[in-house]
DNA sequence: GTGAAAGCGCTAACAT
DNA sequence: ATGTTAGCGCTTTCAC
């Protein structure tokens, strides 16, 4: 059996409310007890139970990470090191982390995670893009909630994202100042809020650099931007046009899978058609030739998300507060002056 | 505000305990008032407190999930699977994962994870090799530990292994049926009783086909099974010995990493030399050419530790179980008939 | 400076 | 078949 503040009492000579007092080092306790007390917690290795804390606290010391199950299983692992990010940070802030995830068709009847039912976490953090209907289920429970890589429209959510226009004007900047003129863009589902502002970001450069935006060599046809999507995606471009001279892919593992498209038909890459991606899940030496990208700081976003997790629990402050990460252009073998 | 037994107690007009029956479904309960306290409980969204349950029934209803933070970090999603799967399998049990990683270099005089010290876990899964003081540690406590893909030596501890040693044989036999016999092993610390155990399973299988075990183009002096630890192996290797056919590498890190090696050395795989990997965390078109390997059924691992554990935490168990999942080979490109 | 005591929300043994 | 009550281990107010 686990050491009670009973046991502690005991021990030390004094009552639990001492304890108390002195596991909180509260001001008005003498050098002398508190020496006593704090050599029997040492002597009988006493921690506080968690759930007796919680109890009168009314808290849990645990946050919740959710993400829809589909994002969960996804073979880059982009949602994993926003998890693995905050996972750290919460061990900094004396938190602990729950996951869990959801259906990616979760409607309003469903029912939502039982640590929320049940009072077990203190505040939610929110990865990628959830079904609005959970949303909404959410809004009667007061506990802080940050979203993390998706901000739901309304304006009142806190959220850590990352400046995804800018990275795709960076990739297209790039691109451009290869030397290509006709730049491709293939994306997922354009309602995603990440990949039109990665698509308005190549907008921007193609216009800003004089081009034209030319919808011949735009493809977002597909929803699910994964690899297979990006091996259409590519052959729905070649077939449209045959001088495309380089493609910048919502992601990477779309741009994987028009490479794939690429080097099944004797597109060589570069020296055919460029190709830049986005996220840098894949790492560096594993594809051939290494992909140029967009690095966007995964566990960087967790960190952050967690880091105002821990003051809005902390402050019990419910304010909106808004974290936009950087991105930076990573040059690989994949893209090349012409 | 949350409501309370006793605000469920107040609205069906019946006493407290009579709500906790109900809630668990105690048999000798009249129809009528369970309709009675089952609306209330609708009407009212109750839901029991976590911690209130916790402090009472002495457990937290998590598991504690632990892995070094070298084996988190880790770009392919070997122990991330693991992890999902234990988590799915948590849902299914009403069960929560709290996942926490330890350093890699841990000593006696590190502290325990929190939630070990303060109860708020009822058993431990353990993915990976974990520094033993770390396990010593954890002997003090009585709570069911499940290890997954690494088992300390000792006798005692529960645990979900895969068939390393079949795995071996299956890819060394494969290597043989293609016709090799100049067939090359590369791993990382031998000491690792899964590195180990496949290399074992290499030896059974060279030896049976009537080859001879040759040190000379067997490499396992790097400790760490990672891609650059790889590409050093195969360049010791080929600068021991010009005619080897086929290597087997001990996890797929390794492979990668080796391909790499011959990729810059004009060695062409698989005609010049065929290769092989483990583990099966190379998604499938990502590298070219596509690596035949040996599948771990990663999910499942996890899926059964977590299964064990349920039934050890309900039946209050701490007898030794032990799993063992099987592993198959996939045939891919990186390996070819000669 | 320290202790007594109430109470957090629940379960379970014991009454009725 | 249902209610009363004593805790579970802790925090916190209020006395002293």
């Amino acid at each position: 059996m686990n050491p009670t503040i009973k046991d502690v009492a005991k021990m030390a000579n004094v009552s639990i409310a001492t304890v108390s007092l002195v596991v909180h080092n509260h001001k008005r306790i003498s050098q002398e007890t508190k020496d006593k007390v704090l050599s029997a917690i040492e002597q009988l290795n006493y921690h506080p139970s968690h759930s007796a804390r919680g109890l009168v606290r009314r808290n849990s010391g645990n946050v919740g990470f959710i993400l829809t199950d589909d994002h969960f299983l996804r073979t880059e692992p982009f949602y994993t090191h926003i998890f693995i990010g905050s996972e750290f940070e919460a061990h900094e802030n004396e938190l602990y982390v729950l996951l869990t995830t959801i259906n990616s068709d979760y409607n309003i009847n469903n029912k939502l995670p039982r640590f929320i039912l049940e009072r077990n976490v203190d505040g939610l953090i929110i990865a990628g893009k959830v079904p609005s209907p959970f949303i909404d289920q959410l809004s009667k429970y007061s506990f802080p909630i940050i979203f993390v890589d998706y901000l739901p429209n309304t304006n009142k959510y806190s959220g850590v994202m990352i400046d995804n226009v800018k990275g795709g004007e960076l990739a297209t900047e790039h691109l451009i100042r290869c030397g290509n003129n006709v730049i491709a863009f293939i994306g997922g589902d354009i309602e995603h809020p990440s990949i039109r502002d990665r698509f308005n970001g190549y907008k921007n450069s193609i216009e800003k650099a004089g081009l034209n935006v030319n919808n011949e060599i735009i493809d977002y046809t597909e929803d699910y931007p994964g690899r297979p999507n990006g091996y259409n995606a590519a052959e729905r471009l070649f077939s449209r046009s045959k001088n495309i001279t380089a493609i910048f892919a919502c992601n990477d593992a779309m741009a994987v899978g028009a490479m794939q498209y690429m080097k099944d038909n004797g597109i060589r890459i570069p020296y055919d058609c460029s190709i830049i991606g986005f996220d840098d899940v894949v790492s560096d030496n594993a594809i051939d030739p290494a992909l140029s990208t967009i690095r966007v700081p995964k566990m960087e976003m967790g960190t952050e998300a967690m880091k105002l997790m821990a003051q809005m629990i902390k402050n019990n402050s419910k304010e909106c507060r808004r974290v936009l990460l950087p991105v930076d252009l990573i040059v690989r073998d994949s893209t090349k002056r012409i």
